[in-house]
DNA sequence: GTAATAGTGTCTTTGAGACATTATCTA
DNA sequence: TAGATAATGTCTCAAAGACACTATTAC
């Protein structure tokens, strides 16, 4: 802590890089930016900190407004401060970027801002029309997902209450970009104490054999990790 | 990025968690408030950040005014950011925590600021005593320092120049806080291509066998990881 | 029956953990 | 020589990767 006299201030955001598994590939939220700068550029959702607000409170108002999702119930984590100077041509403005997992989300319903909310697959989103940093800002995002999924139980975040090791792995490639053996996933995910929990129930969509149902664990970590 | 008008600014710090190895034990920076509020208490050296400098420059610029050190030569990484309302007594201050591991440091000597800087011990540190929420900050380093080690080469950014496998276990064990087995660590090293590069030359202090002394290789990250 | 998807068995290789031995220096 | 520290050898077990088979449904 500083004994400087006089600081400087600075205007807080928060920026939002929700995720989520849409037709197997994964998605981001992004706006089409409403005003200028970057007008009618995608752009990651956000605003401003209000004053009696924590951090996270403010990312749970966005996303709320942005797209009517409660995130109390998923998953959030800070990614990082993204502070250069130049970054916002309006000024100096300091951005503080959250992770948000969401399961298989509805179409975003236009929030309370007029921008109009979509999902964007994140490969093909060409990342340098991303408005100020936020092509960084969502490839960092990425790739923190991508180590998470290694050795942690969030893949589960993606899935419904009641989901098939076969959908679970299906998140896994999505994220990862790759295919996974599906026999020894299987006997990776039930060696994990604690990853799933079965329901005794089991699909029905027909086609082939039905698939046993699983609800998300209590285990938080996955030791050893998964491998990419 | 938002659409609101007038949105608040707040004053931004940077907190510096600055680790090194002394004596077999890990040490962290910590310097004796000289202002109020928590006058006299012991605290993260920090400060504000200037309109027209980055977030990293603000902390190598901390960094250089406590401890006379010259980040650039050494590892600096974001840590996270902390900005609760009422963290600070003073008013809302949004503060940029970074990590920055360094070399057997000498003693700090007495910065611009007129607060004497000082090494101490992590395990033995009263975390409740530390200004602010400076105990918080300081677990999530030392939990990030020891998650960094098991799947990048850090460890070696708290060596000097060349260095013995023996001085590098050393590091492990004093951030692990636990006992490594030196012969599988030895073998695990090698056997991590980039992780060190020997230099030929060999220890001469006497006492037993001359250990092969290396340096730093090229590789920043471990695969498979070393296991706590 | 066929087609389709879910789930299991098992072999091989890699690496971690544990432990004993050899190597090279000083005094 | 003894004492100290560095480095290596090797056995066992756990886990990853690769691959083939069995199980259960719809039609």
């Amino acid at each position: 802590m500083p004994s400087d006299t006089s600081p400087s201030s600075y205007p807080v955001a928060v920026d939002l890089v929700a995720l989520t598994i849409r037709n197997e590939r994964l998605h981001v939220l992004v706006i089409e930016r409403g005003v200028t700068p970057h007008r009618g550029d995608p752009a990651l959702p956000g605003g401003f900190v209000r004053p009696e607000e924590s951090l996270e409170a403010a990312a749970e108002r966005e996303l709320l407004e942005e797209t009517g999702i409660d995130v109390r119930r998923f998953h959030l984590e800070q990614l990082g401060t993204y502070g250069n100077p130049g970054r916002d041509p309006r000024g100096r403005v300091i951005a503080v970027a959250y992770i948000v997992l969401l399961p298989n989300a509805p179409e975003p319903t236009a929030g309370s801002d007029a921008e109009s909310a979509r999902w964007s697959a994140t490969v093909g989103l060409d990342r340098t029309t991303l408005a100020f940093d936020h092509g960084r800002i969502l490839s960092d995002a990425v790739e923190r997902a991508r180590s998470k999924l290694e050795y942690t139980t969030l893949a589960t975040t993606f899935c419904p209450e009641e989901f098939t090791i076969a959908e679970l792995r299906a998140v896994y490639e999505a994220v990862w970009g790759r295919p996974v053996d599906p026999r020894n996933f299987h006997r990776k995910v039930q060696a994990s104490p604690g990853f799933v929990e079965p329901t005794g129930r089991r699909t029905n969509r027909g086609g082939g054999r039905p698939a046993e149902l699983y609800r998300s664990g209590s285990a938080r970590l996955i030791n050893p990790p998964m491998t990419r």
